[in-house]
DNA sequence: ATAAAAACATACTAATTAGTATGTTTTTGG
DNA sequence: CCAAAAACATACTAATTAGTATGTTTTTAT
């Protein structure tokens, strides 16, 4: 029984934050900082959200989890060659997705590595989405080894980890090192994917 | 000319920096946090650091730099097998040094993912640590090449930095999956480094 | 149209933050 | 031993933090 508006003004603020907390990072982005950008008053951020934490938490769910949705998963379209969709999707995740910059790296896994250890309730949202992610490698995977473009005696589900373990790390080394590490990984990737033939 | 007592005071403020930045980041340990813990007063801790960041530099240098160094790089003797050294060092990382703590990862790799972007002088005594690694690794795979074990076309820089980078990789995605990640990454890790020979 | 509830606005608070001003105590070289 | 410098201690400050108390304005259902 919420208002069109009402609504309009939630959904900004918790898109506002995603961006600065791709930015700067959740804990350092403050409440204050989130309702300046939005042009929304305290009392409203309040009304919506009980405190920053409860924000947080619709923010990864309403925000990043669609959002990577669209970036992470629906890159696979799994139904021709496996390891030649695989490493499309890590390729244009890496180099050609215009939401990403270099220097912050990836909202989600940044947030995993700032909150994970920290808020139970963080860990647990941000683990879905990367279950979720897992999950559409597993089956590019698995429909590939029925195919017998993969063999056999892979476990699809270890290689998943394994390749979402990857991105998060380059995400990361690309933050010191820039795009030249982006373009190494790739090289190094390809190999590794050959390894599944 | 410091006296001895003084340089064990400002010794003992890194060290205990250094391990509440481990498990709570650096942004959110504040220095009423760090001189509680480490029973020294506001007066000393500024006496020996102009101000936070100066003293986060320090710590990254003189106490994550050294730890660092012993745990990644002396772990690599680099005069057998080069692939089941590197292996080797990745596994006792992983397994067996009884410094970290799964669910807050690494601590250099949290520094780069909080600070790289953040602040520049830190970007660049993180980028020293991780080129130290690389360095070492590359020698490793030189040396590998030299006597047959390596295969000829492999680009030893570029295999360092996706060795790195998987290494950062796994240890955020620990910090939600826990061991078994761990564990499936190696499995994987030796497959791709078999792909070295 | 109107009463009630929802949505928002303003002005506060108490805690915490990095950092400073101004001391006192230790250490050191001569 | 003793003055000067080094090393520390205490008490502050101004800014920022998340959150609240108490309003006013909008929407909604009747």
């Amino acid at each position: 029984m919420s208002s069109k508006k009402a609504a309009a003004t939630r959904l900004n603020i918790l898109q506002k934050a995603f961006e600065l907390v791709y930015q700067n990072g959740y804990r350092t982005t403050s409440v204050d900082e989130i309702i300046a950008t939005t042009q929304v008053t305290k009392g409203a951020f309040f009304y919506h959200f009980k405190n920053k934490d409860e924000m947080g938490l619709a923010m990864i769910n309403e925000v990043m989890q669609p959002g990577m949705r669209k970036s992470l998963i629906e890159a696979l379209p799994s139904n021709g060659n496996p390891t030649e969709e695989i490493y499309n999707m890590m390729e244009s995740l890496l180099l050609k997705d215009p939401f990403f910059i270099i220097k912050y790296g990836c909202p989600a896994i940044n947030m995993v590595e700032e909150m994970a250890s920290y808020n139970e309730a963080f860990n647990k949202a941000l683990s879905q989405l990367v279950i979720q992610w897992e999950e559409a490698i597993t089956t590019t995977l698995e429909k590939g080894k029925t195919i017998g473009k993969i063999n056999p005696d892979t476990n699809p589900k270890e290689v998943a980890q394994y390749i979402i373990s990857g991105y998060g790390g380059i995400r990361n080394l690309g933050k010191i090192h820039g795009k030249p590490s982006y373009i190494n990984y790739l090289s190094q990737f390809k190999k590794y994917l050959n390894t599944l033939k």
